[in-house]
DNA sequence: CGGAGTTTTGAAGGACGTCAACATCTGTGG
DNA sequence: CCACAGATGTTGACGTCCTTCAAAACTCCG
C-alpha cells in the first residue's frame, strides 16, 4: 500500500476529521506501517504506553488478565479503530492486552509523534475525546448491563454488537466474521463457557442461531434483538 | 465567593493544568455559579447536553435508570471533580442522571463557552483527554470486577473506593462523609440492598464497620482492603 | 406521636457456577 | 493417509450464592 493510499484510508475517520488532504499525508509520515499474524500481540497488559494504533485490516481482541487469572475480553476492534488510546493519554501503562485474532496491519503513531500531531492539528485532542466519550457511554452501558441482566441477555446483546461490529450477511443469516470461541463469549459477557454452550445450543435448537467451530451465525436477528431487549421468550 | 477566589480555586485542578492566574480568569469569568440544595437534580438522563459542570463544594450523585426501571448509580462526584464531560464531548444526551446528595455548588460552563475555551486554550482538550482516560481505566477495573468477583467483594472494593473518595477520619475510624443508603451501595454494586445489609452487619459483627442510618464508618480499613483484595476472610 | 423511609432478618427458590465425563474437530507428524 | 494429541464444544448432576418474597423493627422528622 503506498502512502497516497493510506492517507485516503484516513478520510472519512472521525479521529482526523477536520484535517485535509495534505495534513492527512503529514499525518500518515508520522506513522509507522506493522503487519500481525493471528495470535500475534501487538501490546501487553502493563507495558509503559509506547505507541496509539489505528487498525488497518484485521481484528484485535482486547483482553485483561485479574490478579486472580481470570481473563476478560474488554473490546473486539475492527478495521479503522483505535487501539492503545487509552494509554497514550496520560496512561502510565496499557490497561489491556492486544492480539490479533486474524491477520491484521495496523498504523502506529510513538507517543512523541502523537504529542506533536496533537500540538499541530489540535482538533486531533478535540475528535479523540469526542470519540472517548462514545467510548464511556458504551462501558456505562456494558456496566449497567453486567448489573442489572441475566445471563441470557448479556449473551444476546454481545451477539447483537458483535453483529452490528463484524457481521456479514452469509445465505443463512448473518454471520459473525472472525473466528469467536464459547470461551470468548464467556469472557465477554462474565460467565462460563459451559452456560454459553447450553445457552447457544438451546437457541440453535430454536433455530436462532447456527453454529460451528469458533462460529457463529445469527440465523434470526430479530429473535435475539429480541431476547436481548426485553422479551423473555423469543420463539 | 469571590471571582479571585473562584480562579484561586481552580489552581492546580488537572482540567486546568497549564494556564496562568490570567487565563484562569477568563475561564472563571465564562462560567455560571449555581447552588444545588440536597436532592436537587443537576442534569436529566437523555437531557441534550446543555452544560459541563465543576463541583466547587458538597456532592453529586449520577445514575442511570434502565428501561426496566432498575436504578444503577455511575458514580459519585467530589469537590473538584467534573460532571457532564461525556455529554459535552460530543454526546447528545446525559448518559445519567446527576442529583445532590448534599447541598453543593457548582461552576457551569455553557456547550458554547466550552467549546471557545477549548479553541482557545488547546491545551484544555489534551487535558480532558488525559481525564477522560484515567476514568475509562476505572470503568473497565469496575466492569472486570462485576464479571469476576462475588458480591462480598465488590461490596468491600466499593466502600474501599468511597473511603478514598470521601472518607473522613473520626474517633472510630474513617466515616464515608455523605448519606449513604444500603440501596446506594446496592445499585453501585449490582446486587440489591438485602444482599447489602446482610454483608454489612457481618462485618459490623466482626468490628470491621460501624454502621448507622445512611451512615458507614470504617472502623478497620486493612480488613476491608483484605476481602476486596484477595483474602477470603479477615477476621 | 404518627408515618414514611430505611434497615434487619428469615425462609424458599432459582439461576448459574462447578465438577465431571465425553464428544468433536484441527493440525501435525509418522 | 491415518493416528494421535490438544484444543474446543456438549451435556448432565449437584451445590451454592444470591435474589425474591415476606414481615417486622428501627430511625428520623414534622
Amino acid at each position: 500500500m503506498e502512502a497516497e493510499d493510506l492517507a485516503a484510508a484516513l478520510v472519512g475517520l472521525p479521529v482526523f476529521a477536520g484535517l485535509n488532504e495534505r495534513e492527512l499525508g503529514r499525518v500518515v509520515e508520522a506513522a509507522r506501517r506493522r503487519e500481525l499474524d493471528k495470535d500475534d500481540t501487538l501490546f501487553e497488559q502493563g507495558d509503559p504506553p509506547e505507541a496509539f494504533f489505528l487498525l488497518l485490516s484485521g481484528r484485535l481482541k482486547v483482553g485483561q488478565v485479574t490478579p486472580e487469572g481470570r481473563h476478560v475480553i474488554v473490546r473486539y476492534i475492527g478495521p479503522r479503530e483505535m487501539a492503545g488510546c487509552v494509554a497514550v493519554c496520560g496512561g502510565l501503562s496499557y490497561p489491556g492486552t492486544a492480539v490479533a485474532v486474524e491477520d491484521s496491519w495496523v498504523l502506529a503513531w510513538s507517543r512523541m509523534a502523537v504529542a506533536r500531531l496533537t500540538e499541530r492539528y489540535p482538533i486531533i485532542a478535540l475528535n479523540v475525546m469526542r470519540i472517548m466519550g462514545s467510548r464511556m457511554q458504551e462501558l456505562q452501558q456494558r456496566l449497567r448491563e453486567m448489573q442489572t441482566e441475566r445471563v441470557e441477555r448479556r449473551i444476546a446483546h454481545a451477539l447483537a454488537r458483535l453483529a452490528g461490529q463484524a457481521g456479514r450477511r452469509s445465505e443463512s443469516g448473518v454471520e459473525i466474521d472472525f473466528p469467536l470461541s464459547r470461551q470468548d463469549l464467556a469472557e465477554m459477557t462474565g460467565t462460563t463457557l459451559h452456560t454459553v454452550s447450553r445457552t447457544l445450543s438451546a437457541w440453535e435448537g430454536q433455530g436462532i442461531l447456527d453454529l460451528g467451530r469458533q462460529r457463529v451465525t445469527i440465523v434470526k436477528p430479530h429473535a435475539v434483538v429480541a431476547i436481548a431487549g426485553d422479551l423473555g421468550d423469543a420463539a
